[in-house]
DNA sequence: GACCTCAGCGCAAACGTTTGTCCATAATCT
DNA sequence: AGATTATGGACAAACGTTTGCGCTGAGGTC
């Protein structure tokens, strides 16, 4: 415990105040708290670092970074923490940033061009040693000026093409969805395509229209509905293809939140979630099995995302060699679909 | 943009560059570019920012905190972001913060009073001009040496006794939960009541327990069982509270996730969550409501206690009196308990 | 025309670290 | 015993900003 024995200095306690009170030098003294005190004696070290622990000393990360140039810092970029996939992300990335002794500093940007670019602004002015980005667009030309400013990063949750990336096979996850509804015996289906500015979205989406098509049941542009990546996206886009004409009788959505958008449309147009209208999510959230109507949803390993690409991003650091990977993922089938014999 | 017009000079594009470049004095440059330039003159201001634009400066944000002493920074201590509930408040403190020229840096502390400890040194020593935390707990004595600091701080969604915190009524939401249910008749109930240091886990628990008590009803201790505030905790709660000699005809829930779980614990117990297993969560997160069966919840402004807890730590740096705030709580009645008549 | 004012800018110190270099003392070797 | 080598520590410079102070010269006042 910081207990104040030492009254006289009542200011900040900084290296030269504990050399004051030890009466060495400042260097000494920061040799003598580094985590490899070279050429200062055992016993000087053992008295330093007990007398700054009693006065409550902190390094100043600020004077640290101006000194070494390097931060230990790990910038994030995500389009909203809200979202609890992307904050799943960020808690791997934390926490194995943190087993490494790399901090994290994260912003969102909420999918929106101006804000990723005073975000990024933001981080390089903080000196982050290396970039995480979750929220990378295909509408956006970040990369290049990206590039220029020599500081690594990788992307994780959306792909761009050329850029190392951490993500799931988000075509084979479309397509894992569309089978598993083929094989039911849907014929005509609905997607809440999310954005398709972000490789998740229109991946997932081509993937599972690719597999429609190629077994005989096209799906037409009118049952395909962009949106955003929420509840009430998932609820709205569900709205307009719950009106059309020929009702599908089944809808697959781009992630969870959207899935439970689509199954309060389908709650209030009077339809049975699962028996009278499938429903299909992605991420598999953890709530996706604990629904009233359990949610069939294609899993894809948040986490393990996260884990990897900080250590992708400390490979970039340590000039190693790096790969994009793609997790696969794997479709949980519950009652939102297996109830609609 | 930031074209490179300048080839000369490669490395980091500092002040003193931009000096050389212009032929000016590096401290004229640091007042051209700072927000009120006092004593140069207007074409020289004109002449260097855009030069600084052109060249692609940043400002140092270590050097200048070093030089400052201030950082504009606000730390935020989170149990984890995982929680949506935790991510909208931060969600509307990032928002607030950064619409008021100050950049936010949150942490996840997993409601481990040795990661709070570590976490807050952390943003210490990163010298964060103040706090906002959303973690604390009764048994953890963080406050007497947070207060030594010096640094100023607010403490949102939970309380403690004698600190400044931004929370809703939780008493008063477990009194709405309660009435509500006596309403609709139910006379044995179930709580699973999330974590009793947290002041949102207790007090939504005491006004509960209390109203019934009042009512005529006390709730025995063994239909009130602690969990964490995830859906899993929430699914194992019930699962006890369901495996009960005399089964409950409704439980409520600590918050939106647990009570997911419940639902789904409810779920596979072969009961209909609503006409068979009233259901109460709180908070009202937006998927609530969209839910199969519609979640009864009470709300509580997320955003706008965020917002309202940078609004008073901001306060207090500029030496404000400030006062503590409870938001009203108010019920949102959905199909998991009018279903149940 | 001598004096003052003041705008515009340069000078230098300081913030708290880290680290290469150097010096004194003590220990080791021949 | 003298020369050499470790060893423990001091010295000082540097990182990029900010800011109080001082200097110069142009314009205004009497």
């Amino acid at each position: 415990m910081p207990v104040s024995k030492h009254p006289s200095l009542t200011g900040p306690v900084t290296l030269a105040s504990i050399a004051a009170h030890a009466g060495v030098h400042v260097s000494t003294v920061s040799r003598a708290l580094s985590a490899q005190p070279d050429g200062v004696g055992p016993e000087t070290v053992e008295r330093i670092r007990t007398l700054a622990h009693e006065l409550g000393y902190r390094r100043d990360a600020a004077a640290h970074t101006l000194r070494t140039g390097r931060t230990r810092m790990i910038g994030v970029l995500v389009p909203r923490l809200t979202d609890v996939a992307l904050a799943t992300i960020y808690d791997g990335i934390d926490q194995t940033a943190t087993r490494l002794g790399y901090n994290t500093v994260v912003a969102n940007t909420r999918d929106d061009v101006e804000l990723q670019r005073s975000c990024l602004d933001l981080l390089l002015s903080r000196r982050v040693d290396g970039l995480i980005l979750g929220d990378s667009r295909t509408d956006s030309n970040l990369m290049p000026e990206l590039q220029r400013t020599q500081v690594p990063f990788v992307l994780v949750m959306r792909r761009l093409p050329g850029q190392i990336s951490i993500t799931t096979d988000d075509l084979e996850g479309g397509r894992l969805a569309a089978k598993h509804l083929l094989e039911l015996g849907h014929k005509r289906v609905g997607v809440v395509a999310g954005d398709p500015s972000a490789s998740t979205g229109a991946e997932r989406t081509r993937g599972f229209r690719d597999t429609f098509a190629k077994a005989g049941f096209p799906i037409p542009d009118e049952y395909v509905i962009d949106s955003d990546f929420h509840v009430g996206g998932g609820r709205r886009a569900a709205e307009r293809i719950l009106r059309l004409p020929v009702r599908p009788s089944a809808i697959f959505a781009i992630n969870d939140f959207t899935a439970i958008g689509v199954m309060g449309a389908v709650r209030d147009a009077g339809l049975q979630v699962g028996s009278e209208m499938a429903v299909v999510g992605y991420n598999d959230l953890d709530l996706a099995e604990q629904l009233p109507v359990g949610l069939t949803s294609v899993r894809s390993p948040l986490t393990e995302m996260g884990e990897l690409s900080v250590h992708t991003l400390l490979d970039i650091l340590q000039g190693k060699e790096v790969r994009s990977r793609r997790l696969r993922p794997v479709l949980m089938a519950r009652a939102s679909t297996l109830n609609s014999r």
